[in-house]
RNA sequence: GGCGACGUGGCCGAGUGGUUCAGGCAAGGGCCUGCAAAGCCCUCUACCCGGGUUCGAUUCCCGGCGUCGCCUCCA
């Protein structure tokens, strides 16, 4: 079984399942008030490789991941742009899947959206406030953090010393400054919705509380996402599942964040993130998955385009590997048994992707080695073991887009081919002079002259 | 200030109390090739500093130094 780092208990434990072969993982989602930024694509493929070797482990996965639609960032947009909120909404999140898909990041079995979730979060504030613990104030409704047992388990820290830190403004009508809200009341022009405190909408971490708890129950197994939800996002549903006295999460799991060069973190806040989609437009999307997987899930990362064309060069050996077999008609046969069990020790150990990344490339070579020997048996079997390992983490291998060459092209390697026979090697190097200069990558392959686009 | 993480070879990045210390990229040499490419083989450069524990530490402990994260919206 695997077993992931916990931030609840800081340690590595393994994932307990309340009914066995199944299951559930929230991961909170985004909020779509802009395109999507590269530290975006890193947690969302941090957690598409979870979900997959999940069910390449057998189990049976309910992966369910939010949209957040209303909040500061989308209204302030929308005024910025004489625009309604929704409508920003709406296109931020096209641009979200859009670039989801591209990274080959499946979409979630449910994409609860926080609109869609008002009425049900105004009934829980509303029990949060019978019970005590929330309070009303002018702009909103506050949870009491001093009246939630174990605040801090996820920052780790005491409420003392939490509250010694605080940086957020003194607001005297809080009766703690780590008191959140978990209603907003709304101001001229927002959206808002009708509540026993007026109209308003609700909070952030409200949300993903009403939102996890009714999709999965409670107690569901796993709850993730990027190390900066951690405290106080995290922290915050929980206390609110809590202070109903509600089992929530049982496993907490997050994902280092992307660092600019200087080891700074990428995010909102400090204005340092670079645009998603036009790192994929230069590069095999399938590089930043590898790049991923090259280093530990909560390493911070550096991702530019170095680091991209370093993983894309890899990623090359594992093409061509089946490119080879491919030429000579040679398809994968069943997996080597010992090597799938050594990757899923790897893999189960908090998901040590890199020693799991090394076993592949150690199986590209041993196939490579076996074509050259020509002992193709023995190279179908490694073959289908790249194959297995490579789809548990979703790098699609074998299956790479090949354009066909242009007739033209086709036309100058018949003629170089015929030099060759010939032995005119002055006419073979001016067409393969030719052919490079019309993009093509050369190779001289068991049918002669082989092309593939640069 | 509080809490936490990290510091490995030219770069990325695992790992371990001790004979052979993943993997990838890059570099050099070789094999193969008409020449290449691809592939294969070989080589190079490590464990931040100072103490300690130990027969032996990169790995454990203590202390430095450095980098980063969270304590505020952020994946």
């Amino acid at each position: 079984m695997l077993r992931l780092h916990d931030t609840a208990t800081g340690a590595v434990r393994p994932l307990e399942l309340r009914s066995p072969g199944k299951v559930s993982v929230y991961v909170c989602g985004v909020t779509v008030s802009d395109v999507p930024h590269v530290g975006h694509g890193r947690f969302s493929l941090v957690w598409d490789v979870v979900r997959r070797y999940l069910e390449w482990s057998g189990l049976e996965v309910r992966y369910v991941s939010n949209i957040t639609d209303v909040d500061d960032k989308i209204i302030a947009r929308a005024e910025r742009e004489g625009r309604e909120p929704a409508e920003v909404a709406e296109e931020y999140e096209r641009a979200w899947y859009e670039t989801m898909d591209r990274l080959g990041v499946r979409r979630p079995d449910d994409d609860p959206h926080a609109t869609a979730y008002v009425d049900r979060m105004v009934e829980l504030v509303g029990e949060l406030v019978e019970r005590g613990v929330a309070y009303e104030t002018d702009d909103g409704v506050y949870l009491s953090v001093a009246d939630v047992p174990g605040y801090g388990l996820l920052a780790r820290q005491d409420l003392d010393s939490l509250r010694a830190g605080a940086r957020i403004e003194v607001d005297d009508a809080k009766r703690s400054p780590l008191d959140f809200a978990v209603w907003k009341k709304a101001k001229p022009g927002e959206p808002s919705w009708p509540s026993p405190w007026g109209e308003g909408r609700p909070g952030w971490h409200t949300e993903c509380v009403v939102m996890s708890l009714d999709l999965l129950g409670e107690g569901f197994e796993l709850h993730g996402g990027g190390l900066d939800l951690a405290f106080p996002h995290h922290e915050n549903e929980r206390a609110q599942a809590v202070a109903l006295g509600k089992r929530f999460a049982e496993h907490w799991v997050h994902n280092g964040l992307v660092v600019v060069a200087g080891g700074e973190k990428m995010g909102k806040s400090l204005g340092n993130t670079a645009d998603l989609a036009s790192l994929l437009r230069s590069h095999d999307p399938r590089a930043y998955r590898l790049l991923v997987l090259r280093s530990h899930y909560r390493s911070p990362i550096v991702v530019t385009e170095t680091e991209i064309a370093d993983a894309a060069a890899a990623l090359r050996r594992l093409d061509t590997v089946f490119r080879r077999a491919a030429e000579i008609g040679l398809a994968a046969a069943a997996p080597d048994a010992e090597v799938v069990e050594r990757f899923r020790g790897h893999m189960d150990n908090d998901l040590n992707t890199p020693p799991a990344m090394g076993l592949l490339f150690e199986q590209v070579r041993r196939a490579n080695t076996l074509l050259d020997s020509e002992d193709d048996d023995s190279a179908a079997t490694v073959l289908g073991t790249i194959g297995v390992l490579a789809s548990a983490v979703g790098l699609a291998v074998g299956q790479e887009e090949v354009e066909a060459p242009d007739e033209a092209a086709l036309a100058v390697a018949r003629q170089r081919d015929g030099a060759r026979a010939a032995g005119d090697w002055g006419a073979a190097d001016a067409a393969r002079d030719e052919l490079v200069r019309l993009g093509y990558v050369v190779e001289d392959g068991p049918t002669g002259t082989s092309l593939r686009r640069r």
